[in-house]
DNA sequence: TGAATAGTGTCTCTAAGACACTATAAA
DNA sequence: TTTATAGTGTCTTAGAGACACTATTCA
């Protein structure tokens, strides 16, 4: 059926919803943040946070608003995952959901929001048994910040306004799943122009010698990329 | 709204589609497939096609019956594009569009499906006022495929069965819009592993000297990826 | 034979990984 | 002084781009 010819009155009903992967790095884990749900189906389940899209806003600002909701926080990257829309993905109606992935720095709380009493982080390797396919949904996101890592600025959104190279590796190291060569990453994260850009000021919260602070810079895409490549 | 808290009667009613950005090379251009539209709003425009999902076919499967209705071809390329959810992208009614897409080979011609008389391959250099967003999704289509030429093998989708490096190359040429060293691609492209397989058999539909034939290998993601550098 | 395209070899440069070594703090 | 972490330098190797050179066809 084209554009062409069908007329306003033969639409099958749809709902739209979106869904967030909010991903942060906290203690030595990649976590997501994840919902209690009170109702059925799926009771007491844990599932991605999300909600409706509202008939007068477009689906991205869907994303940014249920994302403020659940976090108290924005201004986090938010990226659109992928849609999923398959006929029986929930029991009760048909719902295509619009998944979008958030990269948040390690926030106080799973805060504020009217739902927040039932919302807390959960890290990825011990998740299971998500409510409707959102174990699936969340692995893509998973698997979307650890690719995103390599060639974009991403991995600093996961750190806070100001950080050391050592913060820095350590959610590359987390996030991979991976150890890193401290030298190497040194040298090649404040190699590629644009990326980091040095405070002057330093830090000895890490212990040892003190470590230089560093704010994000403007670049998004990282030339050369930091490939993702295990050490022993 | 959380899932928690809602019932199936609250929803707002939206309509869904799926909108193809479907690509190939012909001649020297990177063309797309375009629909003239008969209909208001947007009568006599060129058009992405597409249609609406069906009640009881997931929005991947209306995909790829779409494809089908409109190339006559199956087992193509298709992958997912994004979600475009403005509320007043179709002056008509609240319509989230699941854009996809796909790269062919040069087929015959905009072949078959009941709505073929009015679809055509335009080079998308040439594009100019698109119906509804489509001119933004296009412009989305383009970008990834031309990122994704980089690391996939899906070069190889924009060709025939067997082909030759140097057709390959045209279709990186094209796609990327640069001139690439004849030398260097040939020694790249025969050196990533699993990329292409070679039939043993050449062919002089080239001019010159007689070029190996080639058929896509089994590999989806290129290492070393095939970087764009333009050449003078 | 000459023009055209296919394909190989070689040089240089960049960047990655391995790892020795120096620097600066706290206990 | 020892220990821990920060940061630099150096060696080796892989791969990219430039480009000379050889190979095989047709007109």
């Amino acid at each position: 059926m084209l554009w062409d010819v069908y007329s306003p009155s033969d639409f099958p009903p749809f709902a739209v919803t979106v869904d967030l992967v909010v991903l942060t790095v906290r203690g030595d884990a990649l976590c997501a943040l994840l919902v209690r749900r009170g109702e059925a189906p799926f009771r007491g389940r844990w599932a991605l946070p999300g909600g409706f899209v509202r008939v007068d806003e477009s689906v991205d600002d869907a994303a940014v608003r249920e994302l403020g909701e659940e976090t108290g926080v924005s201004g986090l990257h938010l990226e659109q995952l992928g849609t999923y829309g398959e006929p029986r993905r929930d029991p009760r109606m048909r719902v295509v959901s619009v998944a979008y992935l958030a990269l948040a720095p390690d926030l106080p709380v799973p805060v504020a929001g009217t739902d927040a009493a039932s919302a807390s982080w959960v890290p990825v390797a011990e998740v299971s048994a998500l409510a409707f396919d959102h174990a699936r949904i969340l692995g893509d996101g998973v698997e979307r910040a650890r690719a995103k890592l390599e060639y974009t600025s991403l991995g600093t959104a996961f750190c806070g306004e100001e950080f050391t190279v050592a913060e820095l590796r350590r959610v590359y190291e987390i996030v991979w799943g991976v150890g890193l060569d401290p030298r190497n990453f040194h040298r090649k994260v404040t190699g590629v122009g644009g990326f980091l850009v040095a405070t002057g000021e330093s830090t000895s919260r890490d212990g040892g010698r003190p470590a230089a602070l560093f704010r994000r810079g403007g670049v998004e895409v990282l030339y050369p990329p930091l490939v993702r490549s295990p050490v022993a």
